[in-house]
RNA sequence: GGGAGCAUAGCUCAGCUGGUAGAGCAUCUGCCUUACAAGCAGGGGGUCACAGGUUCGAGCCCUGUUGUUCCCACCA
């Protein structure tokens, strides 16, 4: 017995260190490749941004329950982890680095800042892999990835240069949000909204030859860059103006009024202000009625020299000034607060400005089909279902994709122009002579790709695609994505598409979605909130087994799940209990460490048996379902309720009348738990496992446990089912009649079924401790207690004949055994120098002695009594 | 505007294809019992949001209502 099991409560610090290294020296580098077939995951990768957080920990522990699933089925299993170079979030992180240190991105050049993008990565990619590390993840770390190594660039780049040739990428000037604080175009996918309070204006623009007309706007900055104005075609009041001219306020330039059908009539006044470009749906009103544009708004967020007198003003100021001035010369018609939507973006809030801007485009409608066919037809499934739903809406309204950020971080686009004669060339390979008039002045692109970009190529790019391998081969197509709901667009969806056009299948065929992990009142965590919880805190403090356990127990797929110190509690009060009853288990067995085989031949014996077969069964079907929480719930419940309070009760018994065959039972019973739960609790199961006789290395790569259908005992699981319910009426009427649990009884079992009769041994056992068994006959009627119960009549009788000098000697025994106790916790704590910290120990133990003393003072008095001597 | 989730014990949630309402925590009672007080034994507590319907039978299926959370689209 290792000497950790000499104490009562579980430590996951002295154990945790131990064996994730003995795993990496042993297994995360070397797979077993006899294995077949294969499972393979790829880690969603996070970012190098900072630290994990409990989404993460939660993505990678369910992760690797799958894995360490798998891997004891039998299977081929591959893990590959990796990090996510998260172009816009870590720009950002290394602008605001560079502003702290005086300076600006601009000042100290491209190159320069990528060599600082690239030491960020090193430390918090390694950071942020030891935090993986910690949570005890069976991945395979000589396969990490990162989605900038040369791997995934080369993918990045074959993938782009393809779609190119083929016309999927496109470059073209559109309507694209801008984000003037990140200083980039961002997708669709990237902008959230939020509802804000505004104003909307009724503004009076004159006509030419007389009259006026009135538009209805909640952004008057833009009229600089008006070119129409458009009223709805059947609107009985602009019937007679549609085809004249109207002049823009302040620089009186002349636009025309058109008809148009999305204009609406009950909004607003029925004419609307068309700005092509400053609007989507305005530039294309502006492109059905050949409109031109004007660009009124520079890329910080200004006001530019097309807006008058108002050029270089921000925007917020911009507006005040033209309202204030619009109602000076009497053009304001009417103001009214309005709630409206404003895009934002979703990595700084700032209030997106759309803009027409020259981007890089991916065509969506070719694409998009076979990803909606292969989720349709289920050769990929959503797990929940719903989120099929989800996905068909966003693919079937889908726009192109703007994939070129403004951006230093990230994949460049391998676009080359040629600066004599304005040659553009798409490829692979860096290009230094123009191929059309042999110049060397050549320039790359100065945009990046989306970080989205590579990350929907990460399932065949990490596994080493484009090059053709036999690994590739093997271990491609993936069997299931674990992920947040929150990611399916920008990810998942993504990653369908891109692998279905470029490999020819799908990168997987399982997604298990997951909710966010909130806090103990259900808000999401935030650091603008202060409540995130650091799960490495967590593993610090508690283990990674409770950490784990406390995220687990209680999730469904899909459903978002609460963390709270209390399911900590639960989980480290379980780990716990198994630690203990293992420590029962190997303190009786004998010293030489032999394998026992289990030899089931009493009726409780058949019964733990039989119910551990049948929660094999449902516990491994559990699983296979991706019911990770109801699994998990399932073993705690067999584990304490079934084997820890009712079988080691009895096996005690058994024990103390030297059967040893009660030992095979425990250590097989023991060893299935184990097993079970090692999934979700790596570590303490491998401490425990390796510590009871064993074959084999690791807890890790032993078969799972098998549900023998021939051992399922119905029959004897019946009866004993029944003898259980007879000893829960004896306590039950022990309870109800407030007699004491250290009171003796006497019981007489009177039933029509046999079965009770020949287990009264059974009863005997779990009733032994205060029970003393006579013969009816000596049952005195007056103190006897009747209880009936459906196959048995118990008589209880209060005993008051305890016998006082044996009682004196247990409380002298457990006296002892406290005093010992205490000197030993103290001895340990004094070396540790915390005794004086835990003033708390020392009560606890003084009071449990005082009272036993008390209780021996009160028999020996009552013994004087009876007997003077 | 479109869609989805949720509503079950005081709290947090399970409850798979309809068959006598469950767990943990909290609470109350009794207990240091040779694995575990991070424990043991027992108790109390639910018109399964509401209203209809299908069924021999509904927490579960159907329709509607209310509350709540989220996603998508976005009308100036």
């Amino acid at each position: 017995m290792s000497n950790q099991l000499l104490n009562k409560q579980y430590n996951s610090k002295e154990i945790e260190n131990k064996w994730y290294q003995f795993w990496v020296l042993r297994f995360f580098y070397t797979r077993n490749e006899t294995c077949s077939p294969t499972y393979t995951i790829m880690m969603p990768p996070p970012n190098i941004t900072g630290r994990l957080h409990m989404g993460h920990a939660l993505d990678n522990t369910l992760q690797d329950i799958i894995i360490r699933f798998k891997r004891m089925q039998g299977f081929n299993v591959l893990w590959v982890p990796g990090t996510d170079h998260a172009a816009i979030a870590t720009e950002a992180k290394i602008v605001a680095k560079i502003r702290e240190e005086g300076q600006t991105k601009e000042q100290i050049g491209r190159e320069e800042f990528l060599k600082k993008a690239f030491a960020w990565q090193q430390n918090y990619g390694g950071q942020i892999v030891e935090q993986i590390k910690k949570l005890g993840c069976s991945c395979d770390w000589n396969r990490e990835r990162f989605t900038m190594d040369d791997g995934c660039n080369e993918a990045v780049a074959t993938v782009f240069v393809d779609f190119y040739n083929r016309g999927l990428i496109y470059k073209a000037k559109r309507i694209v949000n801008w984000c003037p604080t990140c200083k980039t175009s961002i997708s669709d996918a990237e902008v959230t909204y939020e509802e804000r309070d505004g104003n909307l204006w009724e503004i009076s623009y004159d006509l030419v030859g007389g009259g006026e007309i009135n538009i209805a706007t909640t952004r008057p900055e833009t009229i600089f860059g008006d070119t129409a104005i458009a009223v709805h075609p059947k609107d009985e009041r602009f019937r007679n103006i549609i085809g004249k001219t109207a002049l823009v306020p302040f620089i009186n330039r002349p636009i025309p009024i058109i008809a148009d059908e999305s204009v609406l009539t009950d909004f607003g006044t029925g004419a609307l202000k068309i700005t092509p470009f400053h609007k989507l749906s305005d530039f294309e009103i502006g492109q059905r009625h050949k409109l031109p544009g004007i660009n009124t708004i520079t890329l910080d967020g200004k006001l530019n020299e097309n807006a008058g007198n108002y050029a270089g003003l921000n925007l917020n100021a911009a507006r005040e000034a033209i309202i204030a001035d619009l109602s000076l010369n009497g053009k304001l018609i009417t103001s009214k607060s309005v709630k409206h939507n404003v895009g934002v973006c979703y990595r700084c809030g700032t209030t997106i400005e759309p803009l027409a801007l020259t981007q890089w485009f991916i065509k969506m409608n070719e694409l998009v089909q076979p990803a909606i066919d292969v989720v349709k037809n289920k050769t990929i499934k959503f797990i929940p279902e719903r989120f099929e739903n989800i996905y068909f809406n966003w693919l079937e309204n889908i726009q192109d994709w703007c994939i070129s950020r403004q951006l230093w971080w990230g994949h460049r686009i391998p676009a080359y122009y040629c600066e004599d004669c304005s040659y553009m060339a798409v490829s692979k390979e860096d290009i230094s002579t123009c191929p059309a008039c042999s110049s060397k002045k050549i320039s790359q692109d100065e945009d990046t790709l989306d970080t989205w970009f590579s990350s929907a190529l990460w399932p065949f790019s990490a596994l080493g695609w484009p090059q053709k391998t036999e690994f590739m081969d093997k271990f491609f197509p993936t069997q299931t994505l674990v992920t947040g709901y929150d990611i399916i667009f920008f990810w998942v969806a993504r990653m369908i598409f891109t692998s279905l056009d470029q490999t020819k299948q799908p990168p997987f065929k399982h997604i298990y979605i997951h909710g966010l992990v909130r806090d103990e009142q259900g808000r999401k965590m935030s650091k603008s909130l202060g409540n995130g919880i650091d799960p490495i805190d967590i593993v610090e403090k508690n283990g990674a087994d409770v950490l784990r356990m406390a995220l687990i127990i209680g999730v469904s797929p899909g459903n978002d799940s609460r963390f709270s110190e209390k399911k900590l509690l639960l989980a480290r009060n379980f780990i716990n209990k198994i630690w203990n009853a293992s420590r029962f288990i190997l303190m009786n067995l004998p010293n030489e460490s032999k394998e026992l085989t289990p030899n089931i031949c009493k009726l409780e014996d058949k019964w733990i048996i039989g119910q551990l077969n049948r929660i094999i069964q449902e516990v491994t079907a559990n699983i296979e379902n991706f019911e990770f929480g109801i699994a998990l719930q399932k073993i705690y419940d067999f584990s304490w309720n079934i084997f820890c309070a009712w079988y080691i009760e009895l096996a005690k018994i058994r024990i103390k009348n030297q059967d040893s065959q009660v030992l095979g039972v425990l250590i097989f019973a023991i060893q299935n738990i184990l097993k079970l739960l090692h999934p979700f609790l790596p570590f303490v199961t491998e401490e425990l496992w390796q510590t009871f006789p064993h074959t084999g290395e690791s807890i890790m790569i032993q078969p799972w446990c098998e549900s023998d259908p021939n051992s399922l005992f119905t029959s004897e699981v019946n009866q004993f089912e029944k003898v259980i319910s007879v000893v829960k009426a004896i306590r039950n009427a022990r309870a109800e009649n407030k007699i004491p649990q250290n009171q003796k009884i006497k019981l007489y079992i009177e039933t029509t079924e046999g079965i009770i009769l020949n287990s009264s041994n059974i009863i005997q056992a779990l009733c032994s401790v205060k029970t003393i068994f006579f013969n009816a006959k000596e049952i005195n009627n007056s103190e006897t207690l009747v209880v009936h119960t459906e196959t048995a009549k118990i008589f209880i009788s209060v005993s008051a004949n305890v016998n006082k000098s044996q009682e004196i000697q247990r409380l002298t025994t457990a006296l002892e055994k406290s005093q010992k106790e205490y000197n030993i916790l103290k001895k340990r704590l004094v070396n540790k120098e915390i005794w004086e910290k835990a003033p708390d120990v020392a009560q606890k133990y003084k009071k449990t002695m005082e009272k036993i003393s008390r209780q021996i003072a009160n028999i020996e008095a009552s013994m004087q009594q009876v007997d003077p001597h």
